[in-house]
DNA sequence: TTGTACGCGTTATCAC
DNA sequence: GTGATAACGCGTACAA
């Protein structure tokens, strides 16, 4: 292989084999017309001279990159790369490539991503990413570029969806505790973690509501090292409670700071992890977790996108309902 | 925003404003030589067509997409997770968008990588995946494609590198084990889990040899469930023993095996997680883990890459040392 | 300061 | 079956 040279392009093929550029061309997107000897001829100079076709101007010749834009707050969470390594599979199998467009929880980057998503002319974007609004969407979507969103409802021409059921999951998982459960519940509010945990915290205030009890709301943070550091203040003064925590770390800093204050799990804390992944079980004590397969939503979200690429997509919407696993953090 | 129209191009701005194609290519590129009055003009009409340039179109004219490859063997491993956030941190402050080429541990899947890798025109490719070997990197460093290995030491004229230090820790910690340590120490085999893993496994067996001690090799499975299946047997003939395990999930399965089985960690049992996420202080017992801040390794890597385009780079290869954490799951 | 014309590497529509 | 030639959307010498 040579080094140092600039890369052959496809004129260089044709003189070099003595045909013409569309000649060549025919070859490489593999055409019925053309003969089995000039074919041969054309694959060995190609050999030759190692050339490689354009992406760039394929895509702008045919319209049609054969990438995917993927938009999320951050590739940190357990979940979403869950959710990655599902749509990486089926993008592969069925010939894309996804690029990643990654907002941070900014609503500033979130406006120069949605332009980024515009400009870079993906064939299509889904979209996991709540700091993009209802506009934002349509604003791409209004650019011919088909998406699907993950964790919203809005459907339209060339827009899909998928949604998570937890709502109902969780009044019934909590009014079902008021039955025999002893202990004061309390919500872990992140800042700014999305519109899920929005709906959750929601339903978790309802359910109180409609049966009166009173309940807590605590403020924490996103990370397991300050929020561990709290719970262990919290400790001091607060000695049980029933906690409902965003993301397995979370969950965790509460476990392990019970623990660490001397309490008991699940005798005098209790702990639910809304978005478990496998990092639940692993965990000791055991975590009692909602649970959605995340790998399954990243494959969903893949055909879907596909099949609105090919025209074909008749369900516009899908709900992914939470499974709720009881394991050793709760009673 | 009108729906269901052409994207409008860089020439009917042209024309609807006035001026001339190179003109509103000025304004796009906020060039210098253009009068403020025209600019206002221009913008203003790219604002009311709401026109957005191709980067496809930019990429091909300029020779120059801002996108850059990252290869990996899979999303979903935390380590790697880490890396993309880094990574994808200091792309975007330098203007960059990563799009990504999983090979999962294919040999493949790496073939047909390298391919997209090159046709994709991407400005320079971070790869962190063993499935890709020399020549591999070397055949896309002759297309003009820029590189940043990750966990090797290959350098060349536009290739630079990142490895790790391991292996002399790692003598360090089996050798200081030898003289109060009382357990046979075993080492956790993951089949092909990369040139890393077999380098310290290498690191481990020398050790000994140089000792004259005996040791055990574990092949298992790269899933906890399996593993912890796996050990759940094992614990029931063996009851004692030192394990060194390749990521924080092998160790926890370990651990977990083992306390399931009566044992106690680190009496009986000892487990060390060589590449310990924040998921090893979270596990309890905690886990003893070596550490190399991932995320760091990704901000370095990109930074690398972004001096390599520009022409500037001076060390062409740089070395995290491990670090080592003791914790409680080893005495 | 602004416009003309060509090039970037392909595909695709014609003819032949 | 094969070959000119015009798009695709933009950047940029060069000229004006």
């Amino acid at each position: 292989m040579n080094n140092m040279k600039d890369r052959v392009t496809i004129y260089e093929v044709a003189k070099a084999s003595g045909y013409s550029l569309a000649t060549v061309s025919r070859v490489i997107n593999k055409q019925s017309n053309v003969t089995e000897e000039t074919r041969k001829k054309v694959e060995a100079t190609i050999a030759r001279l190692g050339y490689k076709p354009s992406a760039l101007a394929q895509a702008l010749a045919t319209n049609k990159t054969t990438n995917i834009g993927i938009v999320i707050p951050s590739a940190n969470y357990v979940y979403i790369a869950n959710m990655l390594n599902g749509m990486t599979e089926v993008a592969k199998a069925k010939g894309y490539v996804l690029t990643l467009f990654v907002t941070n929880h900014s609503r500033e980057d979130a406006l120069s991503v949605v332009e980024k998503v515009i400009t870079s002319h993906v064939d299509g974007a889904v979209i996991f990413d709540d700091e993009l609004d209802v506009e934002d969407i349509n604003k791409i979507s209004s650019y011919q570029v088909p998406v699907v969103v993950v964790n919203n409802t809005i459907v339209g021409d060339k827009v899909a969806s998928i949604n998570f059921g937890y709502e109902h999951k969780i009044k019934e998982i909590i009014k079902n505790y008021f039955k025999s459960g002893d202990k004061k519940m309390y919500f872990l509010h992140v800042h700014n973690s999305g519109r899920l945990l929005e709906r959750i915290e929601k339903a978790f205030i309802e359910s109180h509501l409609e049966e009166k009890r009173s309940y807590g709301i605590l403020s924490c943070d996103d990370s397991y090292r300050q929020t561990y550091q709290d719970f262990i203040s919290f400790f001091k003064n607060t000695h049980q409670g029933y906690f409902l925590a965003y993301r397995d770390s979370i969950a965790m800093a509460v476990t392990n700071a019970a623990l660490d204050s001397g309490l008991s799990v699940p005798g005098d804390v209790e702990v639910l992890s809304i978005i478990g992944t496998k990092y639940a079980s692993m965990a000791r004590p055991q975590l009692s977790a909602m649970h959605i397969d995340m790998k399954q939503v990243g494959m969903k979200a893949m055909d879907m996108m596909t099949d609105l690429l090919n025209g074909g997509l008749d369900e516009k919407s899908f709900k992914f309902e939470s499974n709720y696993l009881p394991r050793v953090s709760t009673k």
